[in-house]
DNA sequence: TCTATTTTGTACCATATAGTACAAAACATT
DNA sequence: AATGTTTTGTACTATATGGTACAAAATAGA
């Protein structure tokens, strides 16, 4: 009834796997950079995930999205202003290193390259980008009751407006990886804030 | 001094190519697509192209950016207000067909897909994105002289500013592929030019 | 200690794919 | 017609890569 035990966590080597995918994309990652990451063999690997490659992009990406949403919640749910967190959550990218930049988004990555060719897995990576976006428009909502948001525009239109800014930093930010240039961006962007 | 004649353009198979690259993404394509596409054998594909795939890519965005620009330029000449036709330019997008919103713009997606794996084509499709910036700029400056564009900031951060959304929008668009939706969200974006 | 169970590591296989070699084809020129 | 030149088509090679098979290892419980 408990056999041979596992050398390795599950959650951990999604998180790895996550990271090699979050930089070299789907495609450009092989089974073996992989393996190597996560540190085990293609016997346990084949074991956990029957559906190999495939199977193992959609699990990493669906626990990163998780824990990413978890935390923004968490977050948010300790801010005193919402609207406030939302600008630090953009702020924060203009300080980030450049390798950093180099990555982007791993959800938008995922848009990217699997549209045409992954179709079912782009729609995946799509909903984590809707659920940010719903996000946003929670913490827009809350900031409305609490007095601190004072744009006229429509809270959902504004959400969607800030997801679209987020879809383009994840590529502009490696167009140009200078925090100053991408600061002033920010900044000039959070204004329909209000 | 003139052998067996080629049965092929080079400006046409670099298009076709160009055709796939966008859809598919660099990884995800190919030669063999890629020679079936353009309606040559590996004969001629070699012979024409000695770098393989690698050189075809650059070439095929090049030449699209090449072309791409040169009608934005000629557009934008032919144009009677040069603030005008940037909204133009970003309002075609919510005038797309599905097909072409899941394709996304394939110099992002180049940036996207390889900045960690290709990072000097990748350099080359970002050179391109900012060639776009360079021309936004122009028709701001002309609109300033012209007294058609009234936004206070500066024209260089507006230029930029356009360039976010036009990246955002490049994933955007196929998380949302409603024009309706799409177009409120570009109007609201074109604000920024007063 | 023996058995059942689960995981691990490796050897192996099948295949897709990039790239090469080269003979034949299709021209222009003389 | 003969020659030189360039392109084409195909046969072939080498190899990377995803995936499987299976024996050995490592545990719990009887």
């Amino acid at each position: 009834m408990s056999g041979r035990p596992k050398i390795f966590d599950d959650g951990e080597v999604l998180s790895k796997a996550a990271e090699v995918f979050w930089r070299q994309g789907y495609e450009a990652t092989s089974t073996e950079d992989l393996l190597a990451a996560m540190g085990i063999g293609k016997g346990s690997f084949y074991l956990a995930f029957k559906g190999g490659k495939k199977e193992l992009y959609e699990k990493a990406l669906g626990q990163h999205s998780d824990q990413a949403i978890a935390q923004f919640r968490r977050e948010l749910d300790a801010a005193e202003d919402p609207v406030e967190y939302i600008r630090e959550f953009f702020r924060r990218i203009a300080h980030s290193t450049k390798t950093r930049h180099q990555k982007g988004c791993i959800f938008g990555n995922a848009v990217a390259e699997l549209s045409n060719v992954e179709n079912p897995m782009m729609k995946r990576a799509a909903t984590h980008l809707q659920g940010l976006e719903g996000l946003f428009l929670d913490a827009l909502l809350r900031g409305k009751q609490k007095g601190t948001l004072h744009s006229k525009l429509e809270p959902a239109l504004l959400a969607r407006l800030l997801l679209n800014n987020w879809n383009g930093l994840g590529i502009t930010r490696r167009i140009y990886q200078d925090n100053e240039a991408l600061s002033e961006l920010i900044e000039t962007q959070l204004k329909i804030l209000g």
